[in-house]
DNA sequence: GAGCACTGC
């Protein structure tokens, strides 16, 4: 076996964690509320204060305290471990219930976990209840008091929320951004809301800006150079090394480098960043094989993978200590770089590469690639080794290849359909988009094709001004395109089969892919169980499948019968709540509709009634059969094909099991996801008439809408 | 007859 070394040495890079970080829990239940009295409140404030007093924040509280007072916006560098998140907003606090601040606080994050378990860890530092003066509001929970709440952490789309039903953000004084480096799409467009309001009805609003220290200039740039605050945190060295030579097999090179490590290194568990499932997979196998086959004075290896698409049950694992002499060797996507956290790595081994979903707005399809990560993406990889002690971090490429990196990555918002911001933007009041401050702007032909898009659902009117039905898209919480087929499916009388479908639609990862072996199986399985959905397609299998489940009374036999048919039953769990919130949405808009579930009725206009409401949410994403069997799309004329994943492509191999819908090929189809990978596929596909094609409004195909 | 990084309302 040939081996890299690793014998170029770079000054240490160091980084240390938040504490906030995502606990991997299988259960999704929410936590009891219990409350606790003030004294044992108190006692634990008490024990918790000596810990807090060592922060660097902490320590320095004077002057931040006294650069936020002096500046309308102010940008905060702390590293991880400066204690940012937990203290700063308390000191705020305190200065709030000392009189010097009136209003309450908002601190925001880019994932419902922190949020949460920022507000207990505060609420637990500040002596009180979660709920009280200190509280949290994500989607689906919100543990905050009306009047009491003083301090509020919520997600970013949570703070949007609000701003669409307060454009004045009048409930606050200090809006917290935290995490602002990672550049979601829904942190770029707080931030330009924020310096809006600032600019205009709200100058006495005071913003912070918590970063990671590479953007730090960007936001101080964007808000007219905003005063930059350093705050040192509480870090461990890595070593980091390069390999000498670059290798073009990542699979290989990681194996090799792990067996390495492993003979070469004291004990210490390895984190491996890959790009995909697919790599890890095939790591994990390696790995596990080669532990057989090791010299008796070095530790057994045990590899485990861990990526989103994993059952719960096996996520948890990574997080178990291994015992004896062994060594834990945990290979992950990007989950692990900033969503979840395990306690023991020292190692960290780094293919510098990550898969990245491109939107191709011109073409209305995503398509996933492999691409090489950002210097502070690497630097994020690295620092996961120096969590609980010094740690070392071996990075598959060479030193010249990372200085070739780019700096950050390109934010989402450069790279995702911009449709539903667009539209969250059209709702706040923003008429001019193209000149609209972006913090990065999407480009223009972006834009243009999402304002078509938007005007072809009927959200714009002929001169680009929200309609009514518009307003109601961008309250629902939901992509515009499935907002329009809601409003759609309420005038065609068909709302409640529709809400199911929808909400299903709303759960990634829903329908589980079975491994090979258990292919044949489970689509057989799923054609027996949806007669419907085998002829009408996927949306309608989506509705026999809720029925299904609704049907089932115990916990116990829905987990069953999810595990039969290789669907999640954590996403269905999902599924219902979604169903619930959409219901109480839709009762409070007074449709004066049946909303409550009821089963799928056999009447097939009523099928059709569902399926042409769909059709009026996705004009674009329809395809017409040719004579060779092939499908073209109706707006480009591009040969699509149905992805194996759908029933309509088993249904297409077996015998109809209901006689009065004997199998034939769909003349039409409707497809929600239109993705590229080794050709065009169409996925979760519908059966369609050429006639309702026909019917559709003029306006919905057109290409020049503007 | 195919493969899918990660969030959020």
């Amino acid at each position: 076996m040939k081996v890299h070394p690793f014998n170029k040495r770079i000054s240490p890079k160091v980084v240390r964690l938040e504490d906030n970080e995502k606990s991997y829990d299988d259960s999704d239940d929410e936590h009891d509320q219990q409350y606790v009295s003030k004294a044992a409140l108190n006692a634990k404030a008490k024990s918790l204060l000596s810990v807090r007093e060592t922060l660097p924040v902490y320590q320095n509280s004077d002057v931040i305290l006294e650069h936020i007072r002096g500046n309308k916006v102010t940008i905060l560098i702390g590293e991880t471990g400066s204690g940012k998140s937990t203290q700063i907003p308390q000191l705020l606090l305190q200065e709030a219930t000392r009189g010097g601040i009136k209003g309450a606080i908002a601190v925001t994050q880019p994932r419902r976990v922190a949020a949460i378990n920022l507000a207990t860890r505060v609420a637990e530092e500040y002596g009180c209840n979660v709920g009280s003066t200190v509280g949290y509001s994500v989607r689906f929970d919100n543990r905050t008091h009306a009047t009491k709440t003083k301090l509020k952490y919520l997600t970013d789309g949570m703070l949007l929320r609000e701003l669409m039903l307060d454009r004045k953000l009048k409930e606050y004084k200090v809006v917290m951004i935290d995490e602002a480096h990672e550049r979601t799409i829904l942190t770029d467009l707080i931030l330009g809301f924020l310096k809006h309001l600032l600019l205009t009805t709200r100058p006495d609003l005071k913003v912070v800006v918590m970063s990671a220290t590479l953007q730090a200039e960007k936001f101080s740039h964007f808000f007219e150079n905003a005063p930059i605050l350093f705050v040192e945190g509480r870090k461990f060295p890595v070593e980091t090394f390069y390999v000498s030579q670059a290798c073009d097999d990542i699979v290989d090179a990681t194996v090799r480098c792990c067996v390495q490590l492993n003979s070469g290194e004291q004990l210490g568990d390895i984190l491996c960043f890959l790009p995909g499932q697919e790599e890890i997979d095939k790591v994990v196998d390696i790995l596990n094989k080669v532990s057989d086959h090791l010299g008796a004075g070095v530790p057994r290896l045990v590899a485990l993978p861990l990526y989103a698409a994993l059952p719960p049950a096996a996520q948890t694992k990574v997080f178990e200590p291994v015992s004896g002499f062994r060594r834990k060797i945990i290979v992950s996507t990007n989950i692990a770089e900033t969503s979840v956290t395990i306690a023991g790595v020292k190692y960290v081994v780094d293919s510098g590469l990550r898969k990245c979903k491109v939107w191709r707005h011109q073409l209305g399809l995503s398509t996933l690639l492999t691409v090489p990560i950002s210097k502070a993406s690497a630097a994020q990889r690295s620092g996961r080794a120096g969590r609980e002690s010094a740690g070392k971090c071996f990075r598959i490429y060479t030193e010249q290849d990372y200085g070739r990196l780019p700096d950050q990555s390109e934010p989402e918002i450069a790279r995702c359909d911009v449709t539903a911001p667009l539209l969250m933007l059209k709702q706040l009041g923003v008429a001019d988009l193209v000149n609209w401050k972006w913090l990065e702007h999407p480009g223009r032909d972006a834009i243009v094709q999402a304002l078509q898009e938007l005007y072809m659902l009927g959200a714009l009117d002929d001169a680009g001004n929200i309609t009514s039905d518009g307003r109601t898209m961008a309250l629902l919480p939901l992509a515009p395109h499935l907002s329009r087929v809601l409003i759609e499916a309420h005038k065609n009388g068909c709302l409640s089969p529709v809400l199911d479908i929808i909400s299903c639609l709303s759960v990634e990862n829903l329908m589980l892919n079975p491994p090979p072996e258990l292919r044949d199986d489970i689509n057989a399985r799923r054609l027996a169980q949806c007669p419907r959905g085998s002829y009408y397609g996927d949306l309608i299998m989506l509705k026999e499948l809720y029925d299904l489940y609704v049907q089932l009374s115990s916990p116990h036999d829905r987990k069953h019968w999810c595990a039969q048919m290789a669907i999640s039953a954590r996403g269905f769990r999902s599924v219902i709540k979604v169903r619930a919130q959409l219901q109480g949405y839709v009762n409070s808009l007074k449709w004066h509709a049946q909303t409550t579930s009821i089963p799928l009725p056999a009447d097939k206009a009523e099928i059709a009634n569902i399926l042409k409401s769909f059709l009026t949410g996705f004009p674009k994403n329809t395809a017409i059969g040719m004579p060779d069997r092939s499908y073209r799309t109706t707006l480009h004329g591009e040969t699509i094909s149905i992805h194996p994943s759908s029933l309509l492509f088993s249904a297409s191999y077996s015998v109809s099991p209901i006689k009065e819908l004997p199998s034939s090929r769909a003349p039409a189809i409707l497809y929600t996801e239109y993705v590229f990978t080794v050709k065009g596929y169409a996925r979760c596909v519908s059966r369609l008439e050429l006639e309702w094609l026909q019917q559709l409004r003029p306006t919905a195909l057109s290409k020049q809408a503007l």
